[in-house]
RNA sequence: GCCCCGAUGGUGUAGUGGCCUAUCAUGCAGCCCUGUCGAGGCUGCGACCCGGGUUCAAAUCCCGGUCGGGGCGCCA
């Protein structure tokens, strides 16, 4: 749609092609480049949809806009009026394949919107790497870059695949509250604040609600939003304020919900390979610059693999790791089940004694050790957890007896637990990190790459 | 909370006690040239995190601080 301050996007005269020639069109965008000191100048110009080069020669528009445009800094906006035009080949080498049309902007008048500082604190097109720290200080101008820009608009495109999948399969978008009174579920810190004159806390996750919403009868929800832990982490994949994607589902036990989430996942990563090639193509060519191997946008095979808590430590043992039946799978023993199952795998049934009060379990469900196995899961690729889940506890004594088993005042819980006393479905969910998953889509080494603005231990601006 | 590592122009780097008036790239400023296109040519600008110590001599070694990075634990 054209806007007061352009006619056509870049991207819809590139797309026009030799339609376009002879058009006359104004456009608006950030000067990539002014070259030409002399009678004539050039200006790469870039919007949000591609690049075009405008063409300036002294006498087709006034002076004093020539010499302002011609003047001005890289990055700087500028809107421009002119005529489409089919642009000057370039010089090639002898031998080399003619390079393919491209057109240009025969500018007839010019405005500069506003000027940008030099110099940049990073370089949008510079050819010198730039620290992760430095970028996120200036991240508004680090999403100029091409790459950025590209995980970006992926991530918004992986949100809106998911979202449609889900509402596809019958959810209902919800949201929860951020402001608690109490720990939903106990086990990692809380960021605590004042709620007025009440001591609050930031939510760590929409559990508990996503529950109540099941159990008020929105039988499948789910939620796109923020979960705030208070952990002193530092790596690759932790921060403490990320997005998940949550749902809840009832009538559902953990298998069911496994089915949901890698239903989902796979029309993600098909959609991502049959529209947004382009962003892919983009987030390859500076992985090329940088020596770092292409990503592929392998659509996985339905159904994951399953391996059982009980298998995974068998991988882990044989696989010469320190590990006995009750510990938790850290990350170094993961690596040795990811020798075997490099992509998307689910671990189910762990023990009871390690998941959440919430999580349901069925007597006489045993481990190899005979200790009571849970209907709890995550999901993994490689590596790194993606999702935990399961199909939560609908009885509520054995919800209160399981809140007594962990040390924690079913008291303090009597918000949710009242949720159970008035007929329960039995339910499942689960909740995925949303960055993690960016982090495999675009083989970004660190979460911090694919959040706009992160929040970690040591950053809160910008 | 534990362990390891690092800090040099705006940005990314070279540098291992004297060869440092500190390298290279990029950037920025100016000039020249040019239908350029990773434009080109010339000239210039710009940095050793802070404080203390060792030494004839410290970007370099030691101590403290600050900031940052990586790994672990815990988790998504």
């Amino acid at each position: 749609m054209p806007t007061t301050y352009r006619s056509h996007t870049i991207g819809q005269i590139i797309a026009g092609g030799e339609d376009m020639v002879g058009e006359e069109v104004t456009i608006a965008g950030f000067a990539e480049s002014v070259r030409g000191r002399g009678g004539i100048c050039f200006v790469t110009l870039r919007d949000g949809t591609g690049k075009i080069q405008a063409f300036l020669k002294r006498g087709s528009l006034d002076d004093e806009s020539f010499e302002t445009v011609q003047n001005s800094s890289r990055e700087s906006t500028m809107m421009f009026r002119g005529s489409v035009a089919r642009k000057r080949p370039p010089k090639t080498p002898e031998g080399a394949p003619p390079p393919p049309k491209e057109y240009e902007v025969t500018v007839s008048a010019a405005e500069l919107l506003a000027t940008a500082q030099t110099p940049l604190p990073v370089g949008v097109v510079d050819d010198v790497n730039v620290g992760l720290d430095t970028r996120l200080d200036n991240r508004h101008l680090d999403v100029r870059r091409s790459h950025v820009n590209a995980m970006f608009i992926l991530r918004s495109k992986v949100l809106q695949y998911g979202r449609e999948h889900l509402i596809e399969e019958g959810f209902n978008e919800m949201n929860s509250p951020k402001i608690i009174a109490s720990a939903s579920e106990g086990g990692t810190n809380l960021f605590p604040m004042m709620y007025f004159d009440t001591p609050a806390f930031l939510s760590q996750s929409p559990q508990l609600y996503k529950q109540l919403a099941v159990l008020g009868g929105l039988e499948r929800v789910f939620e796109i939003g923020p979960a705030f832990r208070a952990e002193k982490h530092d790596t690759y994949r932790h921060l403490n304020e990320f997005v998940s994607f949550d749902i809840e589902a009832a009538w559902c036990d953990d298998e069911d919900v496994m089915g949901v989430l890698e239903r989902m996942i796979h029309s993600i990563w098909k959609s991502v390979s049959e529209k947004d090639g382009h962003l892919i193509e983009t987030i390859n060519h500076y992985r090329t610059t940088q020596g770092l191997e292409p990503v592929k946008v392998e659509i996985p095979e339905v159904p994951f693999p399953r391996i059982s808590y009980d298998e995974a430590i068998d991988i882990v043992k044989s696989g010469g790791g320190q590990i006995e039946w009750g510990d938790d799978i850290e990350s170094h023993h993961c690596d040795l089940i990811a020798e075997k199952y490099p992509g998307f795998h689910f671990i189910p049934r762990w023990p009871m004694s390690m998941k959440p009060f919430y999580i349901h379990h069925k007597e006489g469900e045993l481990g190899t050790t005979g200790q009571q196995l849970s209907r709890g899961f995550d999901l993994n690729y490689g590596r790194d957890e993606m999702t935990s889940g399961g199909q939560r506890e609908h009885r509520v004594e054995v919800l209160e007896q399981n809140l007594l088993n962990m040390d924690l005042d079913p008291k303090d819980f009597t918000f949710y637990t009242d949720g159970f006393r008035y007929g329960a479905p039995p339910h499942a969910g689960w909740g995925l990190g949303v960055a993690r998953l960016l982090m495999v889509l675009t083989g970004a080494g660190n979460v911090r790459e694919v959040v706009l603005f992160p929040r970690d231990r040591s950053r809160v601006t910008p």
